[in-house]
DNA sequence: AAACAAGTAGACCGAGCTGTCTACATGCGC
DNA sequence: GCGCATGTAGACAGCTCGGTCTACTTGTTT
């Protein structure tokens, strides 16, 4: 296998699960069974390889969400189908984003309290990138497509709230299991349109 | 005044603005000019003073926001009181609580992912503690003091959008503005009564 | 005055960190 | 067969960290 795509994929494993400050290079190196040199030639940083992860998380998150709320021709599916795909991440039944730690751009973020920071700007980037993928969704829904106001609006909507459940589920280990009720889905829904 | 108040005070603030991995003892010692000696006679480790921080932060934090919530008559005063609380407060109009840099709990949280960590364990307490006040504040509504499971269902509502707009703020620099718009907020708590 | 608690200033230790460098092995194109 | 890119293994430098310890100062109690 390509040993920058290796290394990328171990180092995301190990920084979601234990955080970036937490993890040393050497960490990485022996799960990856990777040589320090090897690992230099391909990234000039710890930093430039925190990117690296950070960029394949974001393409494979999107491309998991956005494949979850395809196809929904409400905006009431969109909410339901948004909800069920977070709790099924909670709950460790969606292996393609690894062990359930929470969001790992808050995460990061948190770890990096500087705005300017590259790091800091690439999970912003991420969370405007699911804003629009959320938006852009909402707008396709018959309801919706000639109203980009509302759609906007409730895209905000479920953003916040998608955002509270990943981060209430990090630290309490709960979760807010109103938000997969359909009837009150509805109701949060219908209030909006 | 006490030391060990001042201490705790400047550690607290440093730690919530650049984060807890990030913040050696001694740049707190040096923003509190006191000897090391000083602080090792109040506080066994570096964790003991973390522990000490979030505990101060969470009293802090909760007298603050029952305040804003007190004295709210309908469910929809209470959501309007909190959501523009924390609006004030992303805006830097609430000293008390320093400059805006997040939840200081879910940040803590992400830097301490081993779930029986006491510092993970105090950061959830405070989740708790938080809820249980938004239970307790919409329990004396007048339209849910005899629906308690109204009341949790909307605390969690509440909650899990509070936590969402926190998060945002937190790594995007934005607002949701939505939460903030009254009517937005009859039709919200309408869907739910 | 003497004893003592509590503070300052900062050297120091052992550990861990990122990143460099040397020495050697392996496989592929020419 | 030879050159070269790419890999392994790991010592090493330079730094920072948490935490300990010594030496000295200050203020209060007895």
């Amino acid at each position: 296998m390509d040993k920058r795509t290796h290394i990328i994929n171990t180092a995301l494993n190990t920084f979601y699960q234990k955080g970036i400050h937490s993890v040393g290079i050497n960490e990485i190196l022996k799960q990856a069974n990777v040589a320090k040199k090897t690992l230099y030639n391909h990234f000039v940083s710890k930093d430039e390889l925190i990117c690296a992860c950070l960029e394949v998380r974001d393409q494979r998150f999107n491309r998991w969400l956005s494949n979850q709320i395809a196809d929904c021709a409400t905006p009431q599916q969109v909410a339901g189908a948004l909800f069920s795909a977070i709790a099924r991440w909670i709950d460790n039944k969606v292996p393609e984003l690894g062990d359930f730690n929470g969001c790992f751009f808050i995460n990061t973020s948190a770890e990096y309290p500087e705005p300017d920071h590259p790091i800091a700007l690439q999970c912003a980037a991420h969370k405007q990138a699911v804003l629009e993928l959320l938006i852009n969704t909402l707008s396709q829904t018959t309801q919706l497509q000639h109203q980009p106001t509302k759609a906007t609006q409730m895209a905000h909507l479920l953003m916040t709230l998608k955002e509270g459940m990943i981060c209430q589920a990090r630290v309490t280990h709960t979760t807010n299991h109103y938000l997969q009720n359909p009837e009150f889905l509805a109701q949060l829904m219908d209030a909006q349109a």
